[in-house]
DNA sequence: GTTAGCACTCCACCCTTTTGAGTGCTAACA
DNA sequence: TGTTAGCACTCAAAAGGGTGGAGTGCTAAC
C-alpha cells in the first residue's frame, strides 16, 4: 500500500482536527470540512488502510481515529519549513537587555510558557571549553581574603579564604601576580599538577592560601555537573485533558519540579549538534519516562564563547507544533543576534 | 453551653481521627475507638453540641462531622508544646555544611518535602541591616573593570563595567582608596548624595566610573526587592484527595511555582517577631487565596548578622500538625546552631 | 474507484434504584 | 438528670439500565 497524495491529505485533515479538538476525529468530519469531496465512506476506505499503515489508531472500536506516534512525526517532519512570524512580546523581554543572564532566562521561560499555554523548560548556558579570564586576590580583613574568579563568558565565582594570619600588600601582590602569569588563559585541563606545585614552590610559606585558591578556582571553572535548569507553567499541564489526570499530570509536574532527568534531555540537544537547532521528541521519543504522553519540543541556541543552551517545550502530543516551532525559531534566533553584538 | 472535659476529648478524638482518614467521622467511630464508655448516641448529643460551637462541620446532612477551622485553631494551639524528636536525615543534610548557602537551602527544602509529604517552601536569608564590608576594583582588561562589593552577611556582587579608555594602575589603586575611605561601614541610608558628589569631585576625570560603581553597589546592598524562594514537593499535594481536584491542585502548584505571593507570607512571617517563631496559618488565615484549603506551618531562622528567612511547609488542613511543628523547631535550631559557631 | 445504505458496536449520558453511613428525635432507664 | 436503645429519615456514592449518537465495516449498486 502505498501513502499517496489524497492519503496524505486525509492524514493531514485528521490531524490539524484532532490539534484543535482533542477529540477522536471521524470520517464524516472530514468529509465534510475538507476540499476533498469525497464521501464519508470513501474517507472510511482510506482511514482504514491509514490505520493499517499505522498512521492513526482507533481509543476503542466504533470511535473516531487519532493519529498515532508514528503519524504525529510524519506531520511533523513535512511540517519543518517555517514561517517567521513575529512574537513581539518575547522581542520585547529580551530586548529590555536584563542585566543578569539568569534572571533573563527566567523571564524567558515565563513568557514563553504564558504565550503559548505550555510547559516550559530553559537551561542556562553550559560552558563548555573553560578558560581562566582574570583572577584577583583582595584583602577583605586581616583574617579574610576575598578570591575572585572571572572566566570565559564573563562567569565570576567568589569565595571568601579564611586565613590564620595577616598577609601583608607586598605579598598579596606577590600572589595576585603569581596566579595571573600562571593560569590566566588555561582551561582546566592545562592546571595540571606540576603547574600547581610549581606555583605553591614559588608561593613559599603561602601555599595554603595557593591551595585555596586553586580549589576555588576549580569549582568556579568546572562545567557545571548540574545545570541550571529554569522551569514555567507546569500548571499549564491542567489545560489539556488528556494530561489533566491527577497521576499523568503528578508525574509530569514532579519531573519539571525535580529538573533532574531534564537535564538529560538537554544533555541530548546539546550533543546533536546536526540539525537546525530545533528537535521534536514524541511520546517514547524523549529519554524521560513520565513524558510519554507528552510531546517535547527543544531548540538550542548558543550566545557566543561556547555557552549554548536548550529551550524547551512540553506539551500534549497534539500541540500546535507550528507555532511552537516558529516561536522557538524565533527565540533562539533573538538570544543569537542579541549576544553576537 | 461550655466545653467541658468530655467535649473536648471527644473533639480531639475526631480531629485526630479525621487527620489520619481524611473521611469524615460518625458518632459510631468515636464510641467505638475512644476509652470513654459512651454509646454513639451520647457521643451524637454532644457532636451536636459542638457543630453549635463552631468547632466541627458537616459536610452535608447524614455525613460524619469534620473540624472546622476553629477547631483545627483549638487543636493546634493545645498541642504546642513538643517533644523534640530527632530527624536524623535533616541533620545530615545540614551537617553536610554545603559552601553555598543557597544549594543548602534547596536541599532542606527537597529532605523536608520528601520527609513529610507536603509541599515545602525556604526563602533565602533577606539581609536587613545591610552595610558594606569591603570594595574593590579591579582591571580585567583595557576596557573592563571589574568592580566587587561585599556586603554584610559576606554577600558578594559583581560587576563588570565598561570603560571606554585604559585605567592605569595608579588611578585605580586611587579610586579604590576613595570608594573603601568614603564608603566602607556605610549603610544604604547613609549614602546620600553629598556624599556621592563629594567623591565624585576628588575622582575628578573618572566621575563616570564612580557613578557606575555606585550603581553596581546600590544594587547590591538593598534589600533584595523580589526575595529568593526555593519550594520543593509541590506534588505532594496529589496525595491528598481533599486537595487533588484539578482546579484546586492546579491553582495551589501555580502560586508555588510562581512565588510572588509567597514573599507576602514569608515578609508576614518574617515581620512577626512575637512567639516561639513557628506559625500556623489555617485556610483563610493565609494571606494566600488559592491555599484556603491548606495550612500552613512556617518558622523563622537566624544565621546571624541579621540575616533571617523563613520556612514553610503547604499541606492540606488534616496535616500531622504534630509532626510538622516538631520537624520545624528542630530544623531551624540547627540551622541556628549551625551559624552560630 | 466511488458511493449509499444498513447492521453493528461502544461510549457517554441520564435516570433510577440500592446501599450504607450517619443523623435527630423520642421514650425508657438508672 | 444524664445516658442509652431504637427507629425513621436523609443524603451521597455506587450500581444498574436504557437510550442516543457517533462511528465503523461490509456489501451492493453506480
Amino acid at each position: 500500500m502505498t501513502l499517496d497524495d489524497r492519503k496524505l491529505k486525509i492524514l493531514h485533515a485528521i490531524i490539524r482536527n484532532y490539534l484543535e479538538t482533542g477529540e477522536p476525529v471521524g470520517s464524516r468530519t472530514i468529509s465534510k470540512y475538507t476540499d476533498l469531496n469525497l464521501s464519508s465512506a470513501t474517507i472510511r476506505n482510506e482511514m482504514s488502510d491509514l490505520e493499517e499503515m499505522g498512521f492513526i489508531v482507533q481509543p476503542h472500536t466504533s470511535a473516531g481515529r487519532i493519529p498515532s506516534d508514528k503519524g504525529y512525526r510524519l506531520y511533523v517532519d513535512s511540517m519543518m519549513e517555517i514561517k517567521d512570524k513575529e512574537i513581539e512580546e518575547l522581542k520585547e523581554v529580551i530586548l529590555e537587555k536584563e542585566e543578569k543572564v539568569e534572571r533573563m532566562l527566567k523571564s524567558v521561560a515565563k513568557v514563553l510558557a504564558s504565550n503559548t499555554n505550555y510547559a516550559t523548560m530553559i537551561s542556562a548556558p553550559a560552558i563548555q571549553g573553560n578558560r581562566v579570564k582574570f583572577l584577583q586576590l583582595s584583602r577583605m580583613d586581616d583574617n579574610q581574603i576575598l578570591a575572585v574568579v572571572v572566566a570565559d563568558g564573563n562567569v565570576i565565582k567568589n569565595n571568601i579564604i579564611p586565613v590564620s594570619e595577616k598577609i601583608s600588600d607586598e605579598t598579596l601582590l606577590k600572589l595576585n601576580l603569581l596566579l595571573n602569569t600562571n593560569l590566566c588563559g588555561k582551561s582546566i585541563d592545562e592546571i595540571n599538577l606540576s603547574v600547581i606545585t610549581a606555583m605553591k614552590q614559588q608561593a613559599g610559606i603561602h601555599q595554603d592560601v595557593v591551595s585555596d585558591v586553586i580549589d576555588a578556582l576549580a569549582e568556579s571553572i568546572k562545567t557545571e555537573e548540574d545545570l541550571q535548569i529554569y522551569t514555567s507553567g507546569a500548571t499549564n499541564i491542567f489545560k489539556y485533558p488528556e494530561l489533566a489526570d491527577n497521576q499523568k499530570a503528578s508525574d509530569i509536574i514532579h519531573t519539571l519540579e525535580e529538573k533532574q532527568q531534564l537535564t538529560e534531555l538537554v544533555n541530548e540537544t546539546l550533543s546533536d549538534e546536526t540539525n537546525t537547532g530545533i528537535q521534536v521528541y514524541i511520546g517514547d521519543e524523549a529519554p524521560i519516562q513520565s513524558m510519554k504522553d507528552c510531546s517535547i519540543v527543544t531548540a538550542t541556541y548558543d550566545l557566543g564563547d561556547g555557552m549554548r543552551g536548550t529551550i524547551g517545550i512540553v506539551g500534549p502530543k497534539r500541540m500546535d507544533y507550528d507555532k511552537v516551532v516558529s516561536t522557538l525559531k524565533n527565540i533562539t534566533h533573538q538570544l543569537d543576534d542579541m549576544y553576537k553584538k
